[in-house]
RNA sequence: GCGCGCUUAGCUCAGUGGUAGAGCACAUCCUUCACACGGAUGGGGUCGCAGGUUCGAACCCUGCAGCGCGCACCA
């Protein structure tokens, strides 16, 4: 601290400069630049891509700060950090986002476009849009190695998702065939099981009857949800076992629309409980009919177009009509042909499209699919504990989606993402393109061209026109970011497998869990060895957030309002372990008040001026006044309590920590305990111990509070003249050794003793001020009788805390009847008040606190005579229960000695 | 239906066996020379309910209720 310039501070925190000021000079000083070769460990977060055309919002905030405060920690603590940062195509969302500016500015659609000059325009928007949500996590302080920010569609990055394609399907894991998929009608795509949110709906359920083939008057009774789609039945299912339909196995019932007769079959799957036990069997339009369909070789009628019309020319009255508007004239054509005996309200779950917000079709389409790999390995390892999920319970989730994977529905029929890396021979294309499936042998015949590069003679080859789902890019996010294809460079040595992820639980399956098997797969590892996962943020009625509903505070204007810091800290210092998080902006308010506790703190300590001469030497500290020697034991304990939290990623309690730290102890009590020692009439000596104590600690403080508010730290530190000009406190070393590791342990606890009495004390005797009306009087003087020894010292501190002109030791004081007095820690305290002295309510006051301490005792008491307690409970408890009771005893003592006075 | 989580002060939440805590809100007072984005004092909880284990339970066990979430679905 020698050779320390201070400059002044302005009179308000304003945050908003002082922010921006730091962020370019972390740039300027490429203090965020990771460096493969260092000497230091590596240690490395992949930032979870947000989507290109995001916005930032509280979920990214809380998600991006945690991750800001783990790689600033870690290069705290010596580490070589990379924080690798960059953003996600986002298929979907991005196609959809440029379609519908193209529909509203030009009126026209992709394909008028083409696909060649869609994409342009896609490349386009991208560029001049697109990453505003990297501006914005900038703003909010992220400490990401910008080099290194990579897109999902970067060439190279495209060259690895084309090259696992290629492995996996020449490994046989991935394979194209015809089924069920789950097909968004407004998308116009095939969705992964993942993008499909079951949302319990009130629906009806229709009861229908058919008459029975060769059985006239005979019916079969069916019930239904989906009416508009019975142009598709190709079949009535029964349970084998239900003796009601036994005698129609085997039969045909009619079909109303279009008229067909159609067989009656016996399937396990049908539940007799449910509806009337006969099930409708539609094999284009349901997953389990297409299993049903299948096992009894049904043929599949499809009446649905893909963007959910109806496409049954032989129902003219329905052909064309839109899927919901049809069930209710579908229902109302049975009604009218006397087959639809009752409708009753019925609640059940229907799958919605995670993008478009419509009701998914299950739909028979050509798809490409993946069976995972590495399944075993990537279970095993977060069963094991390889991979430390954090809460621990996610764990459960997981093991579970692991041990029921489906094959991955991989394919996309969007334009926006990656082509599928497979061509089929022009001459084949028809044959191909209609095969039930295809795997490596059609490569071997030469139908097919699969690979990273197009085919040497393109003219002969059409290229498949699908894209991959976003989450095939995703999932090699980990290593992809790092390395170009088969290159195993420094970056990687050093970097991978990252240390911690941080991301939300809502994406266990869509990425985490693949991004393991990807990692197992392709990068021959696990990808991180932790896995945080967030709270989801709510609003105060425990919604989530959402842009409909209007309860999403725009994270940029609470930044402009109270700064990023105080943004981060009121955000984290709220954040529970494991539970969901109800944001409210006061917490915010209140991180931006702390952010000026802090600064004003600072500037308290300037009025105090520079210390010329700097004497101040903590191994001398033996000397120094209890305040001093509490506060930097405090300070000491901070630090490791907080290097405990961390190791277990208590984020919320390391802010409630430092919260405490500086707010309670460090301003409430030492500042204030101090502020003798800086007047004019103080000594060189003590002031310049203060001000040397205050540095001290206060330099510390900056460096621990420095992950969680990182620009408010370094710009008090440099105006303190606590880090050089040039230099900067987050790249700076925690230091090894606590403050007073060179003192002797009794002495530090018995100043830390006595600092507690006096701070105890000086708050009985406020509250004596307050009852007798008093509070505010500052002539007031207090007499302690049977002071302890050391008191004598400090006499003028505890006046100043409590404000008073006076505390007189006077063990011979014979205090007037009535006199308003407290037992302290330090002794009898008397508050003499000249005519406000009034006996018969100071004795009602005693006796209700004598009242109080005896039930105190009594309860002490019975605890210690109970021989089971004694005898069963750890020494240590029991020591404590009798210090305990020996502290009431003398207390009841003193309470009634002074009762006893004024009779 | 299966699984997970939650239930502590008006609100948001800490508190994994030893005298119930914080912040906000509330009440009263204070514009005293760091901070009103501040200071002081105070009121406010049968720790969801019922059992059990224990010398002792907010905490461990069992059951129940309410809320939330995930998975699977019966058309």
């Amino acid at each position: 601290m020698a050779g320390r310039r201070m400059s002044e501070l302005p009179k308000a925190y304003e945050p908003q400069a002082v922010e921006a000021k730091w962020y370019s000079a972390w740039l300027d000083g490429k203090c965020f630049e990771a460096d493969p070769v260092s000497a230091k460990d590596g240690y490395s977060i992949v930032i979870p891509p947000p989507n290109v055309t995001g916005i930032l919002h509280l979920g990214h905030v809380l998600n991006n700060a945690l991750q800001d405060i783990l790689a600033r920690r870690a290069r705290q603590e010596g580490k070589e950090v990379l924080w690798l940062p960059g953003t996600d195509h986002a298929g979907i969302a991005t196609q959809a986002k440029v379609e519908r500016e193209l529909r509203e500015s030009e009126g026209k659609t992709r394909r008028d476009l083409g696909r060649e000059e869609f994409l342009k325009r896609v490349w386009d928007w991208k560029d001049h849009h697109g990453g505003i949500i990297i501006q914005q996590l900038k703003r909010l302080g992220c400490s990401c190695d910008w080099s290194r920010e990579r897109f999902t569609m970067d060439p190279a990055y495209s060259k690895w998702v084309s090259q696992v394609f290629v492995d996996l399907f020449r490994e046989g894991l991935i394979y194209r065939g015809k089924r069920i998929v789950n097909w968004c009608p407004v998308s116009l795509t095939a969705l992964s099981d993942e993008e499909v949110i079951m949302t319990p709906q009130r629906s009806k359920l229709y009861y229908m009857k058919y008459e029975v083939a060769g059985l006239p008057g005979e019916y079969l009774r069916i019930s239904t949800t989906r009416p508009e789609t019975l142009m598709g039945d190709t079949a009535v299912a029964v349970n084998p076992k239900d003796p009601r339909f036994a005698k129609y196995i085997g039969r045909h019932v009619v079909r109303p629309f279009p008229h067909a007769e159609i067989p009656v079959i016996a399937d396990d799957h049908v539940d007799m409980e449910f509806g009337t036990g006969a099930l409708k069997i539609t094999p284009a339009h349901d997953k389990a009919d297409f299993e049903i369909g299948a096992r009894h070789n049904l043929p599949i009628i499809d009446v649905l177009t893909p963007d959910g019309h109806i496409n049954c020319p032989e129902c003219p009255d329905l052909h064309g009509m839109e899927r919901f508007a049809a069930r209710k004239v579908a229902a109302k054509k049975l009604e009218d042909m006397g087959a639809l005996e009752k409708t009753e309200e019925y609640d059940n779950n229907v799958g919605f499209s995670e993008r478009a917000h419509v009701p998914i079709e299950p739909r028979i389409s050509m798809q490409w699919f993946l069976k995972y790999p590495c399944v075993k390995e990537a279970a095993d390892a977060v069963a094991n504990g390889e991979i430390q999920f954090r809460p621990e319970r996610w764990a459960k989730t997981y093991a579970h989606w692991m041990e029921n994977l489906q094959d991955w529905c991989i394919s996309r029929q969007l334009w926006w993402g990656h082509q599928i890396p497979v061509w089929y021979r022009k001459d084949k294309l028809g044959e191909l393109t209609q095969a039930e499936s295809l795997d490596t042998s059609h490569q071997t015949h030469g139908d097919l061209y699969v690979g990273v590069e197009p085919p040497a003679d393109p003219e002969n080859w059409v290229r498949d026109e699908d894209v991959m789902d976003t989450w095939f890019s995703s999932w090699l996010w980990p290593f992809a970011t790092m390395s170009d294809v088969g290159d195993s460079s420094a970056t990687l040595k050093k970097f991978y497998p990252t240390a911690d992820l941080v991301t939300g639980p809502d994406i266990i399956f869509f990425w985490v869990a693949r991004m393991i098997m990807a990692g197992y797969r392709f990068a021959g590892e696990l990808p991180f060895r932790n896995v945080y996962f967030t709270s989801i943020i709510r609003d105060l009625q425990g919604r989530k957030m959402s842009k409909s509903l209007g309860n999403s505070p725009d994270p940029i204007d609470l930044m402009e309002k109270y700064g990023a810091d105080g943004l981060r800290f009121g955000l984290l210092r709220i954040a529970p372990v494991g539970s969901d998080l109800r944001f409210d902006e006061t917490s915010v308010e209140e991180g931006r008040n702390f952010a000026n506790k802090l600064y004003n703190a600072c500037r308290f300590r300037q009025m105090g001026g520079e210390i010329s001469n700097l004497k101040f030497e903590i191994s001398n500290g033996a000397a120094l006044p209890p305040y001093h020697l509490d506060i930097m034991a405090k300070l000491d304990k901070l630090a490791a309590d907080l290097k405990e939290s961390y190791a277990e990623y208590r984020f919320g309690e390391i802010a409630q920590l430092l919260y405490e730290f500086l707010w309670s102890e460090f301003c409430d009590k030492f500042l204030e305990a101090v502020k003798l020692d800086l007047r004019e009439s103080a000594t060189a000596e003590a002031r310049e111990a203060a001000l040397g104590v205050f540095d001290t600690v206060m330099a510390r403080y900056l460096q621990l509070m420095s992950p969680y508010m990182p620009h408010i730290t370094e710009e008090l530190s440099a105006r303190m003249g606590y880090v050089a000009e040039g230099d900067f406190l987050m790249t700076r070393p925690l230091p090894a050794a606590p403050l007073l590791a060179g003192l002797p342990a009794e002495a530090v606890a018995a100043a830390q003793q006595q600092a507690a009495d006096i701070y105890e004390t000086a708050g009985r005797l406020r509250n004596l001020k307050a009852e007798y009306k008093v509070a505010t009087r500052k002539d007031v003087k207090f007499i302690v009788k049977g002071a302890s020894g050391w008191l004598a010292n400090e006499t003028k501190v505890l006046a100043l805390l409590v404000g008073a002109s006076e505390i007189v030791l006077d063990d011979a004081y014979d205090a007037p009847k009535g006199t308003p007095a407290s037992v302290t820690p330090v002794g009898e305290i008397y508050l003499p008040l000249e005519g406000l002295i009034d006996v018969a309510a100071e004795r009602l006051r005693l006796t209700k606190e004598i009242e109080k301490i005896r039930a105190e005792v009594a309860r002490a008491e019975s605890k210690l005579s109970n021989p089971s307690f004694v005898d069963r409970a750890p020494a240590a408890v029991v020591e404590q229960e009798r210090a305990r009771l020996d502290d009431w005893r003398a207390k009841l003592t003193q309470l009634d000695e002074m009762l006893a006075a004024l009779a």
